[in-house]
DNA sequence: GGTCTGGAACGATTG
DNA sequence: TCCAATCGTTCCAGA
């Protein structure tokens, strides 16, 4: 499709060559995973620190190790401050007073020569010790081979992993479709993911406290939400010898698969809260409605607990490891996913992308911190197992012109890295924001047409304060619209459309096993693109919950965002990337039409005397629908709710007006924040929206909750993801301050949104807290800095890939209170 | 004829 | 174990 051939920036900064991991040692005979692994995931297990030694170098561990892994996952306290120093630059954070934002450095070369971070990853992303006569390296170094000299990464680096591009992962037959073994893999399947644990301070900090934390030697004590409660030992994948495949394999991957598919092969038994019984370590006397397994994560991190987070990455690591990449797609494959899988391009007919397109292909210069970050990431996904299955890509279209993309560069920032909308004088925002419902389609289905905006017409994203006359591309994928940080959704991936109607160009490429579109960003077009060309495709929540690694269920989770990235390339050479988020968009069909949902409230806070009337607009409301308040403790659990009283006589499909209860404290002295949602019925229910009740002698100067209680509404239009008033609460969304100076960690995890889930002691200033200078290190300490700028943790780790989650988590899913 | 849509059937899961 | 509610996925039909 001449889609690919839009303008691509010719100067955009790739920022060096993709260098190998480990200063370039050739992957070569690596340590075979297979032993290696299962000896560390057994001593990860066992919490073994011996062989995960922080000492060890990470070249030495593995040379084909992506350093990256390494700093994400560090664990160890000093390890973040070598990362804090030794990257001064990299990503525009420290000290030179650039704009924020995430910068990437234009070259890997560490200031000071600073060695690559060790950490006991090494073992993890051993994994790139793929059989040495793995085929599945060839695609990839065959690709590279037609890569521009200087982005072509060495071909040893370049490790491509069948299915690598796919969505699906066709090794991912792993009983770990099991809870217990998914559990295990919640956190590592994303590392993100590991940000979703509150702490409270960088001591706490997950990666602070590696899982590998050596003092953990109970499973239980390490993994106590996924991996020792979920039965990590129990799992079939805690012994990567044993293979997993077998019962998958024969039950749903080999077995013909009817015309309806059936659940994961293993019976998968979702809560209410989508959380497996067996596997949550304690049940929570609150149902927590998420549908995400990872949301269960959370429970234990109310617990306090975050040394199982690191752990957990690495658990996922090694899982990872332990799934033979090897693999033939079209063994112990769906039907339905081996079709489609066989139906396109095989691995190397994708290899025609760009390298840099593929986080996980190129391994990264292992001195580069964001390739750090990435290469964690890959590993994370599975990268350098891959497991996903292809899913139709229209494989033809990848032969668009090898164009050097700007943004294809493996140094990049991975797509779950959070990143602000606006830095400096740039500005990525959603001028139309799409419709709150949009059906997703699913392969078996046709196109179910472009995400539309409420108002008619499609989403819109522009580029403000870009100046230049470059080109640039804006890249869309389907993200998170959970409570957690913002990250490629596992079960929907953007689908492009192409037609008469469809004006803007478009054109497809694979992120870590994520599909992304991107478009255009034209100056004569003002830097503005016309998202016609988006569709939202579902994948199968069996064929995604059986990929290795995967630890959300797709039950009720069909909710996401759209999110909007641009790379731009600065005159120091870096790269400043920028990364917006839509409006939560209910996927299902179901939800859609029986849903309450709300999409604005008049007001956001109110004297906790209440009486005051608030109109909320939405869909699906009835006359007989309830609003409820609720406020949460730190644990989740209700401490208290009252239901509002609403006008049935103003009642509307789209409206309903109800009068604000009374706090049950009319003394308090602090704004507190609570949460309230519609219910249309049993498991009805709208998701959690934010109110604040003010103290009663605080005159009402706006309706705007504070800045500290309010995450939801301090985000204004400029953070996007939020609508113009109070929004869902969305995690990450909620962490990114629509000002600059409203918080320095725009953009980025450090700030973490106070969820109605996990609401501060009303007391307590939630963002004060989290942001406290301590906390944020220089980001926040330099006022006269931009406080966009990445900010890192005191100990200096990049807050914003190793700073755990913000609190987003909690027991209680949004999308289905209690 | 192909795409887009809305609706609903069917089977699995959940409580 | 049974049953109803719920949900995911597929199929159908009309625009």
């Amino acid at each position: 499709m001449p889609s690919t051939s839009f303008p691509v920036p010719s100067k955009f900064p790739l920022g060096p060559p993709a260098a190998v991991c480990g200063s370039g040692e050739t992957l070569g005979p690596a340590p075979r995973a297979g032993g290696t692994m299962k000896s560390a995931e057994e001593e990860h297990c066992g919490y073994a620190p011996s062989s995960l030694g922080p000492g060890l170098p990470l070249a030495t561990a593995h040379p084909a190790l992506p350093a990256p892994c390494h700093d994400l996952q560090t664990a160890v306290p000093d390890i973040s401050a070598v990362v804090a120093a030794s990257h001064p630059a990299a990503y525009g954070a420290m000290g030179d007073g650039g704009p924020a934002g995430y910068f990437l450095p234009s070259s890997h070369v560490r200031p000071g020569g600073a060695p690559a971070l060790e950490s006991p990853r090494i073992e993890i992303t051993s994994y790139l010790g793929l059989p040495p006569g793995s085929g599945q390296l060839l695609p990839d170094v065959e690709a590279e081979g037609v890569l521009p000299g200087p982005r072509r990464p060495p071909p040893t680096a370049t490790l491509s992993l069948p299915g690598l591009e796919a969505y699906r992962d066709p090794a991912g037959l792993s009983p770990a479709s099991s809870l217990s073994s998914r559990s295990c893999n919640s956190e590592a399947s994303s590392y993100e993911s590991n940000y979703s644990y509150p702490y409270a301070s960088p001591q706490t900090s997950p990666w602070q406290s590696p899982c590998v934390s050596p003092k953990t030697t109970d499973p239980e004590d390490g993994f106590p939400r996924g991996l020792g409660a979920c039965g990590l030992l129990g799992s079939p994948r805690h012994s990567p010898s044993a293979s997993p495949r077998t019962s998958v394999t024969e039950e749903s991957w080999l077995g013909p698969r009817g015309s309806r598919p059936s659940s994961p092969c293993n019976k998968r038994k979702y809560g209410l809260d989508g959380r497996q019984p067996a596997c949550s370590p304690q049940p929570s006397p609150a149902p927590s409605p998420h549908g995400s397994p990872r949301v269960s994560v959370t429970d234990d991190t109310w617990l306090g607990d975050t040394t199982q987070y690191a752990s957990s990455a690495i658990v996922a690591a090694i899982n990872a490891l332990s799934t033979d990449g090897s693999l033939d797609l079209g063994d112990g494959v769906p039907t339905k996913a081996r079709r489609t899988a066989l139906d396109h391009a095989p691995a190397g007919a994708l290899k025609v992308e760009p390298a840099g397109e593929d986080l996980g292909t190129t391994p990264p210069a292992s001195d580069a911190p964001p390739e750090e970050f990435a290469a964690f990431q890959h590993v994370r996904k599975g990268a350098f197992c891959e497991q996903f299955l292809a899913v139709p890509q229209q494989p033809y279209q990848w032969a668009r012109p090898r164009s050097p993309a700007p943004y294809a560069s493996p140094t990049l920032p991975a797509l779950d890295w959070q990143l602000p909308s606006h830095s400096g004088p740039y500005e990525l925002r959603i001028e139309v924001q799409p419709k709150s419902h949009h059906r997703a389609h699913y392969e078996t289905e046709g196109s179910r047409g472009a995400v539309k905006a409420s108002a008619g017409g499609h989403p819109s994203v522009q580029l403000h304060g870009y100046g230049e006359s470059e080109p640039l591309t804006l890249q869309l994928f389907i993200g998170t619209a959970d409570d957690r940080l913002l990250r490629p959704h596992a079960f929907y991936q953007v689908h492009r459309i192409t037609g008469k109607t469809v004006s803007t160009t478009s054109h497809e490429a694979i992120l870590s096993n994520t599909k992304v579109l991107e478009i255009p960003l034209l100056p004569e077009n003002n830097m503005r693109a016309i998202i016609d060309c988006a569709g939202v495709l579902k994948l199968r929540n069996s064929d995604i919950e059986l990929r290795k690694g995967e630890t959300d269920i797709g039950r009720k989770n069909t909710r996401v965002r759209l999110v909007f990235r641009v790379h731009i390339p600065q005159p120091d050479g870096r790269t400043l990337s920028l990364q917006v988020a839509s409006n939560p968009i209910e996927c299902s069909q179901r939800s859609a039409q029986e849903l309450p949902l709300v999409e604005k409230q008049s007001t956001a806070s109110c004297p906790v005397v209440g009486g005051k009337r608030m109109v909320l607009s939405g869909h699906n409301f009835l006359q007989d629908s309830k609003v409820i308040f609720v406020e949460k403790a730190p644990d989740g659990h209700h401490i208290w709710e009252m239901e509002a009283k609403t006008d049935r006589d103003l009642c509307k499909p789209n409206s309903l007006v109800v009068e604000i209860p009374p706090f049950r404290n009319q003394r308090i002295t602090s704004p507190v924040q609570v949460n309230f949602y519609v219910c249309n019925g049993k498991r009805k229910r709208s998701q959690y929206q934010h109110f604040t009740y003010l103290p009663a002698n605080v005159p009402i100067i706006k309706t705007e909750p504070t800045d500290d209680y309010e995450p939801a509404l301090t985000c204004g239009p400029a953070s996007q993801g939020l609508g113009p008033l109070p929004k869902p609460c969305y995690g990450q969304q909620l962490a990114m301050p629509p000002d600059p100076g409203a918080c320095l960690a725009a953009g980025f995890p450090p700030c973490p949104p106070r969820s109605s889930v996990m609401p501060p002691p009303p007391s307590a200033s939630p963002k004060l807290h989290d942001l406290s200078p301590a906390h944020y290190g220089k980001g926040m300490a330099s006022p006269g800095h931009d406080p966009l700028r990445l900010q890192r943790p005191a100990g200096g780790a990049f807050v914003g890939q190793e700073a755990p989650r913000p609190v987003g988590v909690h027991p209680g899913s949004p999308q289905q209170p209690q």
